[in-house]
RNA sequence: GCCGCCAUAGCUCAGUUGGUUAGAGCACCAGAUUGUGGAUCUGGGGGUCCCCCGUUCGAGCCGGGGUGGCGGUACCA
């Protein structure tokens, strides 16, 4: 190759904040999303499928601006010059398409679906630019009973993932409840809207920041390790007060909330009305079986900012696990949502009550990973049989070969290429294959087939300590009549499981 | 978006005050071994020292600017 060449050539790289994922991850994490639906499905949910790509107007976002992509979004023009963009949750596509059939589908609608959400903002740790997302949603109840539903299904699917009861808890609240305690400090009103948004923030930090963290954040404003300042919401102190001692307010004492819901929400009748919702979603999750241990209100979760209406949910891990320094952490929320009776308005002239949950499913597979959970363990990917091709001039004997496996339901291949025996064997090592199958002028002149089980040879080659012992030897391979040829791998491979 | 750290072979990293043709281990390929995965030995392939500009007789090394990666923070539908 010449250095023009080379200069021109391509590197081989992936986009930012995107990665290919390979045999043994996508088949752990269809196991997972297996269980996940099997769930859904027994709550009478059913599938649907949108595309990755809807009208930028579609999904909610406004126009980018000419040839500018949309904060936080890929978009592009079509050759009508409409606006497109690729998704970036199953929320917005999913009120499009009930939007579109209304008429045609069940009240209310049940249904789930799963696959590749886009964002197009800077990655982080664990963070991509494309990930997965399950969801299920029911469109066209406004019943607190829904949103039972939704709950009391994420808290089955966490415990058929293999997550421990008391090791995840369904938290939930209302924006109801949050915004009839920012009228109770007098935060209600357009006016408001900034302040109402920096306060939301700062609850939802509770969690990392601690009290006096959020107390910053209340107050005046927050410096972090990194000097980075974050502008506070200038609360007074009674109003701080009132914040904090109302989301610190979660512990249960026999099962009921150790704060005084309704005291609290006395001059709001929006928050009453809200924390009357949450009550009844807890009852009847109780009723069905859900206990406080695994559902129950919480009023620091928050969740996003944009579109949800009323209770909000969040599926959080409770156990300790440690980062990198070693400092004990949780492991925090691995999905969530709410009611969002708003969005398919947007398409209609009534609204459209609706509610739903959405899994972060590589942040859930991470976890199932960490407390070993066996439906993600790696199992390591078995490969084809292989068979060796030694005489070149009996390419047809080695694909009939391959082809009488492939007809009995064993994964088989002919070795492709002009290498070596000890090369071939290389390849079939790393494509972790059980067994290798063998047939040179020796084995064919005697009508035989040597086949070699390749795991049990792994096994012996670790007691081996010479050259000469490792050639005599031969170890784990046996001869045997061509005709018998399916019928012994099958046996072979029966006996290495 | 803001703050910090980093960038030399596929990977992990050495590289002297700035001095010839930039190295090691691992990995990869081949041979030793007529037809056998491991081990051992021998050999081989593989580099725009992230990019551009500058300083200098001379830059992997010094200076400026950029790009990319990592970490924190903000945002998170």
């Amino acid at each position: 190759m010449s250095k023009d060449e080379s200069k021109s050539k391509v590197e081989a790289r992936t986009p930012r904040g995107l990665a290919d994922r390979e045999a043994g991850e996508l088949a752990a994490t269809g196991r997972m999303l297996d269980v996940i639906r099997q769930v859904y499905e027994l709550y009478g949910f059913e599938a649907l499928e949108t595309p990755a790509i809807e009208y930028t107007d579609a999904l909610g976002k406004f126009l980018p601006d000419q040839d500018r992509p949309n904060e936080g979004v890929f978009s592009f023009q079509d050759d009508d010059e409409q606006w497109l963009s690729l998704r970036y949750d199953l929320t917005a596509p999913l009120a499009r398409f009930v939007a579109q059939n209304f008429d045609r589908l069940p009240k209310p609608y049940r249904s789930y679906r799963v696959g590749p959400v886009y964002r197009n903002e800077k990655p982080g740790p664990g963070r991509f630019r494309q990930f997965m997302q399950f969801d299920a949603d029911t469109v066209g109840s406004a019943s607190p009973a829904a949103d039972a539903e939704i709950c009391m299904m994420a808290a089955d699917a966490m415990e058929r993932l293999g997550i421990a009861r008391g090791d995840y808890v369904i938290k939930i609240n209302s924006r109801k409840v949050l915004d009839g305690v920012m009228q109770s400090i007098g935060l209600s009103g357009e006016e408001n809207a900034g302040r109402r948004l920096v306060v939301l923030r700062a609850i939802d930090k509770l969690d990392r920041l601690g009290p006096d963290g959020v107390r910053q954040l209340l107050a005046e404003g927050r410096k972090d390790e990194s000097g980075d300042f974050t502008k506070g919401a200038g609360l007074d102190l009674p109003a701080i007060d009132t914040i904090l001692s109302f989301s610190l307010g979660g512990q249960y004492r026999d099962g009921a909330p150790a704060f005084d819901l309704f005291g609290l929400l006395g001059k709001s009748e929006l928050g009453a009305q809200g924390a009357e919702e949450l009550l009844e979603i807890e009852d009847l999750a109780r009723d069905a079986g859900f206990g406080p241990d695994r559902i129950r209100i919480d009023p620091s979760v928050v969740r996003g900012l944009e579109y949800y209406t009323g209770p909000v949910f969040e599926a959080d891990l409770t156990f300790e696990t440690r980062d990198e320094k070693g400092h004990p952490v949780r492991f925090g929320s691995v999905g969530g949502g709410g009611r969002y009776d708003g969005l398919v308005g947007r398409f209609r002239p009534e609204n459209t009550p609706a509610t739903g949950f959405s899994i972060g499913v590589s942040r859930l597979f991470a976890a199932l990973k960490l407390i070993g959970s066996p439906i993600v363990s790696a199992r390591p990917h078995i490969g084809p049989v292989v068979v060796l091709v030694l005489d070149r001039d009996r390419l047809a004997d080695y694909q009939r070969m391959a082809a009488q496996l492939r007809n009995a339901g064993v994964a088989a291949e002919v070795y492709l290429g002009a290498a070596g025996m000890k090369a071939q064997m290389k390849y079939a090592d790393r494509r972790n294959s059980p067994l290798a199958i063998i047939q040179g002028s020796d084995e064919k002149a005697r009508g035989e087939v040597t086949i070699k089980d390749l795991v049990a040879g792994a096994r012996a080659a670790a007691n081996i300590a010479t050259n000469e012992q490792w050639k005599a030897l031969r170890p784990a391979q046996f001869a045997i009549p061509e005709a018998e040829l399916v019928d012994q791998v099958k046996k072979a491979l029966e006996e290495q499981i």
